[in-house]
DNA sequence: GCGGGATGATTAACATGTTAAGTGTATCCG
DNA sequence: CGGATACACTTAACATGTTAATCATCCCGC
């Protein structure tokens, strides 16, 4: 069998948490998670989103938004209604307390993120992400093949 | 602020879980866990392993490490004992049912990583785990020279 | 307009991630 | 020797990951 720390998975889960390691702290200080940070500033971008959409750009599960999402807008750091067209939908936005908390943490983040890119090269950095990239597509062609062999 | 969805975290998180979501459905069916498994594996190519060892490799929190050996243990999948030299260490090794579990799954596990190399390419894959590898590094050292701007 | 299946979101239940606190054992050192 | 300190877990508390089930609303076809 494969040497297990060498597996693609193993070491994936070892880079991602090499990298968050930097940026907990900070996040942490201000009372925020790295999965509340990123709805903050998939939100930062734009006016209103539906939870839906929200789930899929933040890359987080149902179950996990829907509470994350309670707890943020306890903390008024969104706002959320209801789509007048569909009442099943969810609409969010940051609010200004948001923008405020995001303005504060923003820098600390961006310079964290600017001392990865020296020290691995941006270089560097750009062909890994284009690997990465990569990857998601090659493995969601293999997603399509295995449904040729099923129902359908 | 940098086009969220291609920060390195998400890439890292995407790419894993675009792998993990071929693994996860045939660990489902034989009752474990991702983190199960590689607690298993682990434990399968030696004899025994000290706890805060096993931690290490299986890449794992002590938190996490204690529920899960714990749960495994009571399904008889480990054995742990205590070490005789020094009362605090646990000792820990799969059992014979661990392994036959194990010979159960590794076959199927084996070819979805099999299916993985053949479509993303057997040479990319090893340049990615070298990159990521670089990346692990490249970030150990900001680790420590932080710490030279501290108490120390 | 009205079942009945599809869809968006939430809740439930259990496992893990994460940090802090607790427990028992070892070790160091005066 | 004995008390302080460090160490190896373990437990606690809270947040998220993951799958299944539930709830409300929508929409389709008749």
């Amino acid at each position: 069998m494969r040497e297990f720390s060498r597996s693609l998975p193993m070491s994936l889960l070892r880079a991602r948490e090499a990298v968050m390691r930097r940026f907990r702290p900070s996040l942490r200080r201000h009372g925020l998670t790295e999965q509340q940070w990123r709805i903050l500033r998939a939100l930062a971008a734009i006016e209103t989103i539906e939870v839906t959409e929200l789930a899929r750009v933040a890359f987080l599960l149902g179950p996990s938004l829907s509470r994350i999402l309670r707890d943020l807008e306890a903390r008024r750091l969104i706002a959320r209604r209801t789509a007048k067209a569909d009442l099943r939908r969810g609409v969010v936005s940051i609010s200004e307390k948001g923008l405020k908390l995001m303005e504060v943490i923003a820098p600390s983040s961006e310079e964290i993120y600017a001392a990865i890119t020296r020290r691995y090269g941006a270089r560097k950095l750009a062909e890994l992400q284009d690997m990465l990239g990569a990857l998601e597509r090659s493995l969601a062609g293999l997603e399509l093949a295995d449904e040729e062999g099923t129902a359908e």
